[in-house]
DNA sequence: GGCAATGTCTACCAACTGGTAGAGAATTTT
DNA sequence: AAAATTCTCTACCAGTTGGTAGACATTGCC
């Protein structure tokens, strides 16, 4: 079975080459070069160079269920378990950024799938929301519009984590010090929007 | 002169095209084909399609500086001053989103031109950093590490931006009412997270 | 050993890419 | 009016793109 290693492998180095390069730019003979293989190869495997993108998505999504799953087994709540994924995210982000990039790519308006990516994430925000709502209810977090919020959590979180690149756009590298000067940050941008209401810091 | 109104509307239209789609999905022939015009005109303004790039770069950081120069005319302070360049942000990304787009395409690693977006930037982000730091001396402003502040908020509005794309990929329409929302929201995280510290919300 | 399935390859191809050379209008300068 | 400048065009081109057709190798099965 030599062969279903080599579908792994494409899999893998082109959603390296997705999330670095994004769609466009990445050509089959490059990726299949990056292999140390034939385009053709490719191309038995998968049949075109959008059902492979789309096969990468789907490939991505999976493994960015499981990294929820896995932070939301340990029976945490409120702030905590959004402490947890974000934690979970971040350490996805530090040495595996190609698929943050992959999204990125993908929530692109003119993107080849944005459509599909809806229906692949969808899963996850429901079970996301669903979990906020609870909260709230539980008194955990502070109430508001769980979708809003949401979407504002995610913008925060990959806006953060993608911004390695501006921070490398605008001229100095990140160092491991100053990524986990950032997360603590982020975790104090969130628990202040979070909290519960208890002291409402006044604003005139 | 109907030349340099040519060169006006290349730029223009290539600045779209390129926050659309990217630099890599933009041909030149599709951009003239929209322009109603012949590749060989667009090449007769800008020598190559990189060359084409950095002008449409150029041109659109020259307009963002102008937007935050708009803003910062009023002499306001601390929240105040931070809230009207959230909002003129926002009125931006609503009428011009494709300039957004460009920004998100010129951050990424490897985009063409990822280190000419660092000179082009910096002097915004130096006169932003500077008003931070006489604004947290002045105790108008939390006090924090002012780059590190920066990053996050770039992160958090051009997320919360951006997300409008998001939010159509996960299946709903952005409405007028939602985006006003939105923002309400994110200046509640902000406030939450920059107004100086006087009541700490109590977190065990 | 023969054979069928699986997997990778070579050889092509039409369409499109960014880019060059230079002709022909239109306008401005003399 | 002639000449020079500015602008847009037609005609090409070499390289790359995603994709097809089919030969060749390798494997497991009878």
């Amino acid at each position: 079975m030599a062969g279903s290693d080599t579908r792994r492998r494409i899999l893998d180095t082109a959603l390296a080459a997705f999330g670095r390069d994004g769609y466009a730019a990445t050509s089959l003979d490059a990726l299949a070069a990056e292999l140390g293989v034939r385009k053709q190869t490719i191309l038995y495997w998968f049949p075109s160079k959008l059902d492979l993108f789309e096969a990468v998505v789907d490939d991505a999504a999976e493994g960015l269920a499981d990294a929820f799953d896995d932070a939301a087994t340990g029976g945490l709540t409120g702030l905590d378990q959004v402490q947890a994924i974000v934690d979970r995210v971040f350490r996805l982000a530090v040495h595996r950024p190609e698929v943050l990039g992959l999204v990125r790519e993908v929530t692109r308006p003119e993107s080849p799938t944005a459509s599909r990516l809806g229906a692949r994430i969808r899963p996850l925000y429901d079970r996301a929301r669903d979990f906020l709502m609870r909260e709230m209810e539980a008194g955990r977090l502070r109430r508001s519009d769980p979708a809003m919020l949401l979407l504002s959590l995610y913008s925060a979180v990959v806006g953060m984590v993608t911004e390695l690149e501006v921070q490398r756009a605008v001229g100095f590298e990140p160092t491991l010090r100053s990524t986990v000067l950032r997360r603590r940050e982020l975790m104090r941008f969130l628990r202040a929007a979070l909290a519960p209401e208890s002291t409402a810091p006044a604003t005139p």
